[in-house]
DNA sequence: CAATCATTGCGTTGTTATGACACAATATAA
DNA sequence: TTATATTGTGTCATAACAACGCAATGATTG
């Protein structure tokens, strides 16, 4: 028989008194997408004992408003702020928890799980979903069996429970937005091409457009700031750099784009 | 001293036994809008220990999903079927939930509850809309000391909690989705006319809508049929009657229509 | 019973948004 | 220097849309 591990003493506090610290048998879950060599990615967790891939996640405070919970795993995560953060949708299939996973994940230290522990309980999980730039993140593992990754919304694979069901509804709530949101502010770098954004676009919305068309639509949006450098070193003709109109951006983002794609 | 009332038994299992049933800490809230005399209205129940209006709400089994818990609460209170129900929001602020209201309610039975008991905690509530036709329901009581009523949209006051920011919040969901779903199947008659029908549309969105492009719009939706009977009775040129095409309005229902009002 | 009148059915027009495509300018690579 | 792929800008036909005109209708009124 292998020895037993010592248990990390946050995992023993969240194991024996997280229904007096969390609101039991509720939780969060966030759709974390960045975008990278014109693939859309979405952050995931390999969780070790389980050998699957999982949301980022957490619970949420008996004293916490739910959007607090959801941000401080996405702070936990990725230590960036100032993020669109945008709930979507509650998930509550009866069957969709799974309490073997945290049976298998205390064995390793030699525990059984009680019963009527709070986390073998069912779980109701409120879906978020985030869009942040790729490029200047370091990952953080926050805990020593979880080690996080971006994976590309493409090739989703061996997910825990129902969170590929969770990540293509986030999916399509963010393809949706598309058609009235600005989206591009925390996905891209501050300054992009306009080819650049409509990668992103077409990535999302997974299919072309026309790059005449696009470029006249979003300069009638008016969100975006011309700039005059252009990004020399590729290959062919050099395309001008735009940055973000933030005061417009975020007019945009209360009052709502017309735009129809 | 008043001499304290009998509590009823299935007031007094929910009370004790709650926590054994239902999921603990979470709820669904339907705000259930009709449409009747050219208003738009809400189904409230009016609680009699408080003297404020609430939506109809319930908790969530713990072996139901949620969406059957809100089906439970709109047909219990209005026996309706075949319904269209939306989740649109989860509603979590900490302060949201009002220990002091059921303290009330039983304090007529001569009962206090203690301070763990379940009621008492945090709630988090699922907010979910749903739309009926106003004419042929009648309305069911199914507590003692609550009686339902349809309150005008605008017209709301004196809602218990966070009920009235819930109701808003159900009105704009409703709002964005009349730009790409279906409405009126279950908001007015079988058979309507076309003025009927914008009627309901500019109620919902709140402003004026020309009647002849609006005509066109609606006919190019494809999902009415023309009748060949008119509303004869009112005064002046009667109009034609029509229905949804039930196929094709379940179709747009899925596939979205791409109107933009 | 004919005139009145608000409302309905159907149509027109000018403007704007959209999709499809043309062509010259430009930065690098060969 | 030339070739090539890409970008910047513009055009055109079509579709969608808002605003409006006018005749038909059916109850009301004198």
């Amino acid at each position: 028989m292998a020895k037993s591990a010592q248990i990390p003493n946050n995992k023993k506090l969240i194991l024996e008194k997280g229904d007096k610290i969390y609101q039991p048998g509720i939780s969060v879950d966030c759709a974390i997408f960045g975008f990278h060599e014109n693939v859309l990615k979405v952050l995931l967790l390999k969780v070790e004992h389980i050998n699957k891939w999982a949301l980022p996640g957490g619970f949420i405070k008996k004293n916490e408003p739910i959007e607090n919970a959801a941000y401080r795993v996405l702070q936990e995560r990725t230590g960036v702020d100032n993020i669109f953060l945008q709930q979507f949708n509650a998930f509550g299939d009866p069957n969709r928890s799974d309490a073997s996973i945290h049976q298998n994940r205390f064995q390793e230290y030699g525990i059984k799980l009680p019963k009527d522990n709070w986390l073998l309980q069912r779980f109701i999980t409120i879906g978020f979903y985030a869009l942040i730039d790729f490029t200047d993140i370091k990952l953080k593992d926050v805990t020593t069996d979880e080690s996080a990754a971006w994976i590309d919304i493409n090739k989703l694979n061996n997910l825990m429970m129902d969170h590929e069901s969770i990540v293509l509804k986030a999916l399509e709530a963010l393809r949706s937005q598309l058609a009235y949101l600005p989206i591009g502010r925390n996905l891209l770098p501050k300054k992009f091409t306009m080819p650049e954004l409509q990668k992103l676009y077409e990535t999302i919305l997974d299919r072309k457009l026309d790059r005449r068309n696009f470029q006249r639509k979003m300069i009638g949006f008016g969100i975006l700031n011309k700039l005059s450098e252009t990004r020399k070193g590729g290959a062919h003709k050099a395309p001008f750099l735009y940055s973000f109109n933030d005061k417009k951006y975020q007019k945009a983002l209360k009052e709502g784009l017309y735009g129809t794609w």
